[in-house]
DNA sequence: TCGTGTGATAGCGATTTTCTATCGCCATTG
DNA sequence: CAATGGCGATAGAAAATCGCTATCACACGA
């Protein structure tokens, strides 16, 4: 029975037999049986076919989340039981928007040294990304804002606050600032994440409330990309304030992080998890870890 | 998966393999090799034996509530599909305290006047055992006091509040009287439920506390016992004021149900149901059904 | 010491599962 | 408009699992 749920939240992700099957390790006429026999036990129709994938029905929507859950709280189940057998053990499966690479370590770091079996997975994507792949069991958790956009239905604990930052060459423009005003960052061309991103959300809407159009030189999905480019000393952009020091960008002496000052630009950082209760013990040991490293990172 | 933890549900209630099969509807080897391999499965020993049941292991307990949980889900999901599909049909179990049989009916009715096509088991048990039979997955909900003893884990919706009446022949000490005090009902002889029952515990201590020793001459767990004593005129007994009123006693003129007061001796009896988020589709239509009726009973 | 109750085990037939191979449908494309 | 390729359903056989009956092993009481 569960298995067969299974079937059913890979063919949610896939939106495609074949591949879910694969997904589930099984071939296509299993996954399709499965689905088929679920539809008979229920004497109702989940999935609209015609020659092709083309959705769930209502009763399958309804399905799903039930699937979801259930399947979820069998994995809870086993994962607590084998921690409790053989302390806390397994991949801990962990998605994070790209400006928040460099803090994961922050947890991964102590979270290893007092758990020293537990593997971890850390996935970069976008904000919206993580969710999707929270309400899929496809990660166990997820670094990302909190206070912008909906969240959904995932349980949030804050992390940090991240600020902004122009990065510059020393021999640019603004480059003698101890700092500058979002106006006169607007004035600079950037390089920033692509649209995709919240980040670049964010920052495209603080540039434009000074009323000026922002000038968006390079956009990349990659935050090494845009390092790359910024450590070149010829290219400017915005970056978290803990990033560029972890980086340890300011550190080169040719280049300088400015601090953009001016109103009140910083966001809230923090862990999203599945909406479960119980959580999962390694999602349980994460929660408490967040909680014992955001204190340090209070400005 | 499923049916293998409905075993060990089973397990739970009946202490027993062979029973517990029983209740499964397999034999006993068929059990007992589903356990075994949930067993294998997690790696772990669930259940301690020693030719006979000796209850779980910690690890079994774990998986014990666990078990609940996805056995509850998994069956609120059917019920949930099929009501999408065939509207809300199946069988709703009820278990009642037996003061509180009578206004069973003020929910049943206009419940089946909106969905004809559900069916009703309700069984008459001591508040205990109705909350230890949710917690089992035994009934759907149940109809029983909110306030006094703990309730655990299940979420409650008050109903309606329960005042006494002392009910005596015509001719007795007390008949003439328009109300009664507790001290003057504590020299009575009396016919009451036996102590499991928490209305007895409750009269008992409301009895105490005016100082007298109460003196119980008849006690049975069967209020169609108690009340048919009752209707001989040569009993006395104390009974909830709608309970008696539904009854139609007060109408024979041969008993009369004086009001007790003295004292603030009312107790809210309410709907507990599993805490489960969602709720099935027939117990969401109970609850609704009882915030219905609950104004109407105001007093 | 024997009888009884309880749970584990063995062996076997029935059922279910899952695979490979293939079909039929539809959309795309030259 | 016919060929092609992708997708999901179907058929049939092999494999695995399930669940039963019968029986065993052990503990406890009479």
């Amino acid at each position: 029975m569960i298995d067969k749920l299974e079937f059913l939240l890979a063919l949610a992700r896939e939106k495609h037999f074949g591949r879910a099957a694969e997904a589930c390790g099984v071939t296509q006429p299993t996954l399709s049986a499965g689905v088929k026999q679920m539809e008979d036990s229920f004497g109702v129709l989940l999935v609209n076919r015609g020659s092709r994938f083309q959705g769930f029905t209502a009763e399958g929507e309804r399905v799903l989340d039930w699937a979801r859950r259930i399947v979820g709280d069998a994995q809870a189940m086993r994962q607590e039981v084998h921690a409790l057998k053989h302390g806390l053990a397994g991949r801990l499966r962990l998605a994070v928007i790209p400006t928040a690479l460099a803090m994961v370590e922050t947890l991964t770091s102590p979270y290893r040294a007092r758990h020293p079996a537990v593997q971890f997975t850390v996935f970069s994507r976008t904000s919206t990304e993580i969710l999707n792949e929270i309400e899929n069991l496809e990660i166990d958790a997820g670094l990302t804002y909190l206070d912008n956009e909906p969240l959904g239905r995932v349980n949030a604990i804050p992390f940090y606050r991240e600020r902004y930052r122009l990065l510059v060459a020393d021999d640019a423009p603004l480059a003698d600032r101890d700092e500058v005003t979002w106006a006169e960052v607007a004035q600079v061309p950037l390089c920033l994440l692509t649209p995709d991103m919240q980040n670049r959300r964010i920052i495209e809407r603080l540039l434009r409330e000074t009323g000026a159009e922002p000038n968006i030189t390079l956009e990349s999905d990659s935050m090494i990309l845009l390092y790359s480019h910024v450590r070149t000393g010829r290219w400017a952009s915005i970056m978290p304030a803990r990033l560029a020091a972890s980086l340890g960008l300011t550190e080169t002496n040719k280049l300088r992080a400015i601090p953009i000052v001016g109103q009140e630009a910083s966001q809230t950082i923090g862990l999203v998890i599945p909406l479960r209760e119980p959580m999962t013990p390694l999602v349980s040991a994460l929660v408490a870890e967040a909680r014992r490293v955001a204190p340090l990172l209070e400005d």
